[in-house]
DNA sequence: CACTGCATGTAATTTGTTACATGATTCA
DNA sequence: TGAATCATGTAACAAATTACATGCAGTG
């Protein structure tokens, strides 16, 4: 069971910044990237272990960094050479837009309540990431100007599917009162 | 291999809208729904064959319809059920911003080759949705205020990329000259 | 000592893509 | 009559999720 380049990518850029344990590199995706990544439970180790028989992670044995995986030279290397390899974009599935496309069949109600559903989401969204921005600028790393460029763009996703509900929801209303 | 109520909601409202061939389908899975959705080729065949045998779909004999696939009653029907069904959101996974994310190691020259072109893409995006949503009005179909709001969300989508990437590349050349 | 969280992994299953294979029809 | 497009499918492969399984360490 080969792992793609993606995740090996994701793997080796979170141990760039910090060597850590298997179970600690899911959590710091979770939280860290989950604005806009996320890697399953099953995919952790086994990328872990492919990475480790290629030598570009080794585990810790002594120090205080005991049982944490890090970087090596080579897995630097190979990050680089990941990172600079052309963006890969997955196909598009929104589930949302796909039912409100049928609307018709699925009842005007029904939108609604869907697009009242992702405002909240959005506004949820929009303010977590503020949360985190502020948390963000208060600490001294050389990687937060890359951090806030990704907080961001998930700032102006999110505000723009609020702005899009509001307009949506309008433009429903109307239909009813013509 | 069982296939998916995702793929069954995209290729069972599309045939609500219109009977098509398969092959028709495909295509106006890519050029219509495009924008927010798509099935692999692979996936239709089987799925039209299995709802099919289900019958959910009928492929007309005859007619002017002939060698299309129409929705039955029952089609309809589980169409209406399908899309009732709560949205599941796709895990995410946007390799552009897991790029700017290392942009450290990826080097501040390339981020901002990778801004330039997702603002390109976007622009295009735009353009492309805004000749649409107009070419959209000119027809009068009772699913054209569904049809809309989707070509809305994309537009936002699109200008507020468009306004994050703006923002980005001026940030990434503050921190040139400081 | 039971419970929670840390830590590591495997197996089964689902899902989706790519590439291949084939034949009919249309049009230049 | 050759090329392109329409049309239908299958097989092999790749990727990812879910659920299962296990053990240790701290703590109330």
């Amino acid at each position: 069971v080969a792992r793609t380049g993606q995740t090996e990518m994701a793997v080796l850029g979170a141990l760039s910044i910090q060597p850590m344990t298997g179970y600690a590199l899911r959590d710091a995706i979770r939280t860290v990237l989950g604005h806009f990544w996320s890697e399953s439970f099953g995919q952790i180790y086994p990328t872990l272990s492919g990475l480790a028989r290629q030598g570009f992670v080794a585990k810790a044995a002594t120090g205080a960094h005991a049982g944490t995986f890090t970087l090596t030279k080579a897995g630097r290397r190979r990050l680089a050479e990941l990172l600079a390899e052309p963006v890969q974009t997955t196909p598009p599935r929104n589930g949302l837009l796909l039912r409100l496309f049928f609307g018709r069949t699925l009842g005007r109600e029904a939108c609604r309540e869907l697009i009242r559903q992702a405002r909240d989401d959005a506004q949820a969204r929009l303010a977590e990431l503020d949360r985190v921005s502020a948390e963000v600028d208060d600490e001294t790393s050389a990687d937060k100007p890359f951090i806030q460029l990704t907080i961001s763009a998930g700032r102006h996703s999110a505000r723009a599917a609020i702005a899009w509900a509001d307009e949506s929801l309008a433009a429903l209303d109307r239909l009813d009162t013509p």
